[in-house]
DNA sequence: TAAAAATACTCCATAGGTATTTTAT
DNA sequence: ATAAAATACCTATGGAGTATTTTTA
C-alpha cells in the first residue's frame, strides 16, 4: 500500500462515492477502483460495501479510518519536514485533520517536484 | 513510498548497511539500493550520505527516522486491528518500539495471506 | 584483493488510462 | 435513459533479480 492508494481511500471514506473521489483526484474511476482494491488485498478484507445504494464502510472499514488519518497526518508531515529542511523559516505547523478532508483536496496537493541528484555517490 | 520502501529504509537506519539490511530482510544488495533511491525521490532529498567509511544519516534523514517510526508503528497496527478483527480474542497490544528494529527481523514478519475474496460486489 | 554500493540489463508485474459492461434507479 | 462501479484490454512504468562495475580499505 502507497502513498497515492491511501489518499484515495480516505478520499472514498470521506464522499462515499468512487466517482466523486475521482474527480476530487483528478484521476479516473477506474483507478479509483483499483486502487481501493489494492488496499483490501494488503488488508486482505473487504473494506468498503457496495450496496444497492450507493457505498458505505465496512465495520472494520470504519475502524480503520482514524489511523489511516493519522498516517496520512504522519506523512504529510515529514514531507513538509524535508522541504523545509533547509528554508530557514520556521513556519506555522497547519494543524488540519483529515476529517476536513475534502477542502483539503479543493486546496490541492502542491505536487513535491521529484528533483532527483546529479552528483556522484561516495562522495561524502 | 510504500510500506516495504519505508520498512527498508529504517532498516538501513538502524543497521548502516545496504548489504546487511538486505540479509536482514532476505533481499539482493540492488534491491535495497533502489528502495532507498525511491524514497529520496519521494521526498526529493538525499536522507542517507554515501561516504568513505560506510554509509551514515543525512541531518534530514535522522530528523526524519522517529516520524518514519511512528508510522511504521500505526502501519502495522492497522494491519493487526484488521486481521484480529474476527477473531473475537482480545489480544494483548504488543507495544515494541522501532528503536530495536533488527531483534524485530529476526522474529520475522508474519505475512498477511492476499486471502481474496470471490463474491460478487454489490452484493449489499 | 575484498567488501560495499552503484549500475546495466532483463523480465515480469502492476498502475493507470480508455472503452465497455453490468447493475440498479 | 442515467448513474455508478466493475471489468477487459493496452501501454508504459517500475520493481526485483543477476551479473558487472566502481570505489575504497
Amino acid at each position: 500500500m502507497d502513498y497515492e492508494q491511501l489518499k484515495t481511500f480516505l478520499t472514498v471514506a470521506d464522499v462515499k462515492s468512487f466517482t466523486k473521489a475521482a474527480e476530487l483526484l483528478h484521476i479516473t474511476q477506474s483507478t479509483v477502483t483499483s486502487r481501493i482494491q489494492a488496499i483490501e488485498n494488503f488488508y486482505g478484507k473487504q473494506l468498503i460495501v457496495r450496496s444497492k445504494r450507493g457505498i458505505k464502510l465496512a465495520p472494520i472499514g470504519a475502524e480503520l479510518v482514524p489511523y489511516l488519518q493519522r498516517q496520512m497526518e504522519l506523512w504529510d508531515k515529514s514531507k513538509r519536514m524535508v522541504s523545509e529542511h533547509d528554508t530557514a523559516l520556521r513556519t506555522i505547523t497547519i494543524a488540519a485533520t483529515y476529517s476536513l478532508w475534502s477542502l483539503f483536496l479543493k486546496i490541492g496537493n502542491r505536487s513535491l517536484s521529484s528533483h532527483r541528484r546529479k552528483s556522484s555517490r561516495w562522495d561524502g
